[in-house]
DNA sequence: CAGCGTCTGTCGGCCAGCCGACATCGATCC
DNA sequence: GGATCGATGTCGGCTGGCCGACAGACGCTG
């Protein structure tokens, strides 16, 4: 063992800040646990799992009930959220198809701390905890992936909780929906489309205001071009527009 | 897709929200990793590591950096904080003894997104990414306590972001003395002692409002007799009366 | 001891954004 | 077709808490 001591480090700092391009990079790859799997590793898990489905509203669990199982989504959104004692509801994430929930608080052991609730009809598989857990144990490479899952999260969520902290409501209208269309939206030219339905209740609860307050942003984006809505669909006009309007001024 | 502002309407159940007690049974264990390190784990860790020193306001690491190492905590105390674009600074939490950090961006690859800055003078490990890894790949049982420290982590940062959008400054900081409390605090009869100096800016920056605010939910704290501060250590007077703070009214 | 830097306490002006209230616009369902 | 129900828009009043400013207090250091 070396022993070693660090010189004081009163090192030039400012990093630059991360941006769309760097968010999506980090994050696309390990969210879709499902994708990353090998084909050998998948029939594994199909023979432990059990094939759920749910249908629009339907939760998968609540917040205060056991955490007995591992969930993978195979088809459909579910949204992972939590309710404020005054019966708000605060969204933490949405998962899509491939990607795996549930999984913290059987790591962690005891109850569930928020809800998963399907926004569509959706298909699950459902892995009993100590079965996934065997599993983890005998393929190591599966707990990194576990691993990586999880610290994705806790990313994103610490993105977010700065964000609440220093950011005001525009701008964090602002970077969600960069972060979305970093992740699931698709790319034609210069426009993006993001093709996930949000009422502005939603992105109320996802960035903390309320929902007027996200009404009267959005016709602002709209009024300068930055975007435009149809059918509950956000369409990214300018990106580069957006993008000034988090990152600057 | 249904919003429920309010729960009470379709939610049979109602959960109850997590109390201290809750949260210190729940967050206590799984946070010190030494501890729960078996001895010959622990001789094998110290084969892969590197003791550094670091005196008080030096960065462990910064935000930007390769993430190239992971963290234990010998002794000392760490501080994991992130800047906002504007400078402000925004503390996520605290490391003490025992407690391993930077573990998150090793298991996902890239770069720090925060930094580590010791707050006195600190002793920690410091291990090699793939020395870690590999590590963890021999020994499963390790790779699912790294697993829980990640779950606690999200767990905890969950609870905050919640507090941060539901609640009014005066509960944050009610909330925040009770999460410290429960973890690091010593209980003598119904009195609690939380041996960590505090200032109140760093209490602004833990709960996300101004340092000025922070003065006055304290005073008004003091003069109602919750608690007491002596040297920048709180001590909770009536743990009741703080717990009545952040539930109902 | 003086001098200095950091922390605490207090006050008042100011404004972002919350909240209630309503009107409209589509869907969906008899 | 009407009726119902959820999602949008828009407006104004009200206020929590931010921010600048300044005055002690406390603990270092020379």
């Amino acid at each position: 063992m070396t022993i070693k001591i660090v010189a004081a480090a009163t090192a030039p700092q400012g990093y630059p800040p991360a941006d769309a391009a760097d968010i999506a990079s980090t994050l696309v790859a390990p969210s879709n646990f499902l994708a990353q799997l090998g084909p050998e590793y998948y029939a594994a898990l199909l023979d432990i799992a059990t094939v759920q489905h749910f249908g629009k509203g339907d939760f998968v669990f609540r917040a205060g009930a056991p955490g007995s199982n591992v969930y993978f989504l195979r088809s459909g959104k579910v949204k992972i959220h939590q309710l404020s004692p005054l019966g708000r509801e605060i969204i933490l994430w949405f998962c899509f198809s491939g990607e795996i929930f549930g999984l913290a608080e059987v790591a962690r052991g005891g109850g569930r701390v928020v809800n998963a609730q399907a926004c569509e009809a959706s298909e699950v598989l459902a892995v009993p905890q100590e079965k996934f857990r065997d599993f983890l144990e005998r393929n190591p490479r599966l707990a990194m992936l576990s691993m990586q899952v999880l610290s994705s999260r806790l990313r994103v969520l610490g993105e977010m909780f700065v964000n609440l902290v220093a950011d005001d409501v525009s701008t964090r209208v602002a970077k969600l929906i960069l972060r979305l269309s970093a992740r699931y939206g698709t790319r034609v030219g210069k426009e993006v489309f993001l093709n996930i339905p949000l009422t502005h209740q939603e992105i109320a609860d996802m960035v903390g205001t309320s929902r007027q307050t996200v009404t009267s942003v959005l016709s602002s984006l709209k009024r300068q071009g930055v975007l435009s809505i149809d059918n509950r669909r956000i369409h990214i006009e300018s990106e580069e527009l957006l993008n000034e309007l988090t990152h600057g001024s």
